[in-house]
DNA sequence: CAGGGAACTGCAAACGTTTGCAGCAATATA
DNA sequence: TATATTGCTGCAAACGTTTGCAGTTCCCTG
C-alpha cells in the first residue's frame, strides 16, 4: 500500500470499477456523484494516497493554486511576520506560497511580474510596492496591495494606518507636555518613508506645533544609521525634549546617540518608537513605541486573495489597520 | 504585438512555418536545429513574448522548477537572510522558491512535507529541521541540509561551524584573562540551542577552564528572555567576568539586565554576541561579536540544490561556514 | 556511383487531468 | 400511458508541451 509511485487517476478509476471523469468529480464535485459511488471512489483514494497531478490539473483549469508575496525585503522584522500570516492563512487553505524580494528596485520588481505570470501564479500581494504599473502581469490575475492604495484600480487594499498613528503619537507627547519633537525617519525617499513624515508633518500642525526640517533627519532603516543622524541631529543644536524614531530598529540608535552624547533617556531626551519589534520591551530602558498586529493582518490579505481569486467581480474592499501606543519607559511627562 | 491572449506554441510554429516540435527543440535543445531556422524561429518567441505553458511542460518533462525552503521561522535574522540568499540564485536560474515555516513542530513538518511532494516541486532545502525522516516526500526529490547532517544518507550538507565558533570565542576571551565565563543561551531544547551548550562546553573544558552548569542560562531567543535569564544567572550570585550570548538579539538583554543592576558593559562584565546582526554595530557600547555569511551560504545552498537536481547520482557535498570575531567595544582586556 | 552517415525536421503519441455532451435509468408530470 | 425531468455516469476531446522514431536531404567515403 501507500505505493510512492505515480499512482494516477486512471488507476483509481480501475479499482473502483468506475470511468476516471467520475473520480475527477468525486474531488471537485462531489455534490454531483451518488454517495455510494463516492465513497467507495474515496475510499481508494485515501487507501492509496492518491495525489491528483498539478500539472495535468493546471493545464486544464489555469489555475495554479499557488499565491505569491512581493516584498521590498525578508529582513524587515513586520514583513517576516506578514510573510508567516499569509503563509500559514494560505496553507490553511491548500494554496502555497512563492515569495519575491523586490528591494524597491523597478527592474527587479519588473522582472518579478514577468516570472510571476510565466509561472500562472493565481494572485499577487504587493506590500509596499513602488510600481506605477504592471503591464508584465497576466492581465486577469489577482492582486492585493498592501500600504499601497489600489482602490481606484478596484484592487483589495489594506493599508495601515500611519496617519492615525502619528496622531494618536504626538497627541501623546503634547499631553505630556512636549513640544519640541525630532524625527529620525529611515529613508526618506522610499514610500514608507514619505508616508511617515507627511504624516508627523501633519499631526505636528494639527497639534499646533512648528514643524522644523532641521529637526527631521534621514537615516535608511539601520540602528546604525539611527544613530548618526541623531547625533547629528542634536550636534546642529537643536534642543528636542522628545525624538520620534520611524522605527523601533531606528530607536535603538536613537537612544545609543543619545546615551553617547552622555544624555540620558528618558530624564533628558524622551524616545519613542514604531512598531513594537520583539526586544524592543527589553531595551534599557523598555521602548515604548507603536503596534499593530501584522501577523493579523498577512491572515486577513490571504484570505482576500483567495477570496478574490474564485471571485474575480465581487467589489473590492478597503482596510486600514490601525495603531496603538504601548506605553513602556522611554518617554516622560515634562508636567 | 505583445498580445497577452494565451499564445502557444502552436501558433509560433505557425508563424515560422515550422513543426511545433522544432519550436520546442528551438527552446530546449538548440544545438539540435539549424541555425537559420532557431534564429527565425527564435525571432518570433521574442515578438510574441511567448512563454511555455509551466503546465504543459511540467505534465511533460515532471519538472516544476521550484524549490522548496523549510526554516523554523521567518523572522530570525539568520533565516531570513538566508532567505534572501537562495531565493535570489534561484531566480538568476530561473527557478523559483517557495517558503515554509515549521515551527520545529514535527507535525506541521510532516505536512508541509506532503505539500511539497503534492506540488510536484524539483528540491527542498531544509533548514535546522528536527525531523528524523521524511517519508512523506516523494521518494527521488533532492534534497539539502542546512546545519544537519545529511551526509551518511547521501544529502548535501551545509553546515555553521559552531565548534570552531566557540572554540575561536573562549580563546579570544581566554587570552584577555577571562576565566569565568557565563552562558546565555536560547532554547535548551532545540537543535540550534543543544549543539551551542554542547559546543560551549567542549571549548571551555578545551582551555582548561571549569563547566558550571548554573552559568548557563537558557532563555529561548528573544532578547526579554535574555534578560531575565541574566539576572537570574547574577542573582543566584555567580562572578562571571564575561558573559557570551547565543545570539546578538539576546545580547541586548544581556547588557540590559546587566545595566539595570547597576553594573557597566564591559567595564564590569564583558559581553559578546553571536550572529552579527544588523544595529548590533550602533548599542551602546557596540556589540563584540560573532560572523559568518548566511547570505553567501544560500547562494551556495541555491546552487548545490539545482546541481542536484540536474544530476542526482553526484556525489553528495559537505560545507562547512566558519564563523569569524568582530572586534569591537564590549569585551574587556583583564591583562 | 553506390552506400552510409550526419544533420535536420516532421509526425504522432504521451503526459494526467477536467468538462461538455450524450446516454440511460428512475422518477415525476400531464 | 406517454412525456418530461432529474440524477447519475461514461465518452471523448481538449489543455500545451516534449520526445522517440522515422523520413528526407545532403555530403562524404570507398
Amino acid at each position: 500500500m501507500t505505493k510512492k509511485d505515480t499512482i494516477t487517476i486512471l488507476e483509481i478509476a480501475k479499482m473502483s470499477g468506475v470511468n476516471p471523469s467520475t473520480v475527477s468529480r468525486v474531488l471537485n464535485h462531489p455534490e454531483m456523484v451518488n454517495e455510494k459511488t463516492r465513497e467507495r471512489v474515496m475510499s481508494f483514494v485515501k487507501e492509496c494516497n492518491y495525489q491528483p497531478n498539478p500539472f495535468a490539473r493546471g493545464l486544464q483549469t489555469k489555475r495554479s493554486k499557488i499565491v505569491a508575496l512581493v516584498v521590498p525585503n525578508f529582513t524587515t522584522l513586520s514583513f517576516a511576520n506578514l510573510a508567516r500570516g499569509i503563509q500559514e492563512k494560505l496553507m490553511q487553505k491548500d494554496y502555497s506560497m512563492v515569495i519575491f524580494s523586490s528591494h524597491e528596485d523597478e527592474l527587479l520588481e519588473k522582472k518579478i511580474c514577468q516570472k510571476i505570470s510565466e509561472l500562472h501564479i493565481d494572485g499577487v500581494i504587493f506590500a509596499s510596492s513602488m510600481m506605477p504599473k504592471y503591464e508584465e502581469l497576466s492581465i486577469g490575475i489577482a492582486k492585493v496591495f498592501i500600504d499601497r492604495d489600489g482602490s481606484k484600480e478596484g484592487i483589495d487594499t489594506f493599508i495601515l494606518d500611519v496617519e492615525g498613528a502619528f496622531d494618536k503619537l504626538i497627541k501623546y507627547l503634547v499631553d505630556k507636555g512636549h513640544t519640541k519633537i525630532g524625527f529620525v525617519v529611515g529613508d526618506k525617499e522610499s514610500f514608507a518613508g514619505l508616508k511617515k513624515v507627511s504624516a508627523f508633518k501633519k499631526a505636528m500642525i494639527k497639534y499646533g506645533l512648528i514643524v522644523d526640517e532641521n529637526m527631521i533627519a534621514d537615516a535608511f532603516w539601520s540602528s546604525k544609521e539611527g544613530w548618526l543622524a541623531t547625533k547629528k541631529l542634536l550636534e546642529k543644536g537643536n534642543k528636542p525634549t522628545a525624538i520620534v524614531a520611524g522605527s523601533d530598529t531606528l530607536s535603538v540608535g536613537v537612544i545609543g546617540a543619545i546615551s553617547s552624547m552622555g544624555l540620558k533617556v528618558p530624564k533628558n531626551i524622551s524616545v519613542i518608537g514604531f512598531n513594537n519589534e520583539p526586544g524592543s520591551e527589553s531595551l534599557n530602558p523598555p521602548l515604548t513605541t507603536m503596534e499593530y498586529d501584522d501577523y493579523g493582518m498577512g491572515q486577513e490579505v490571504a484570505e482576500a486573495i483567495i477570496d478574490r481569486i474564485n471571485n474575480p467581480e465581487r467589489d473590492n474592499l478597503i482596510k486600514t489597520y490601525t495603531m496603538s501606543i504601548i506605553e513602556r519607559k522611554t518617554v516622560r511627562s515634562l508636567n
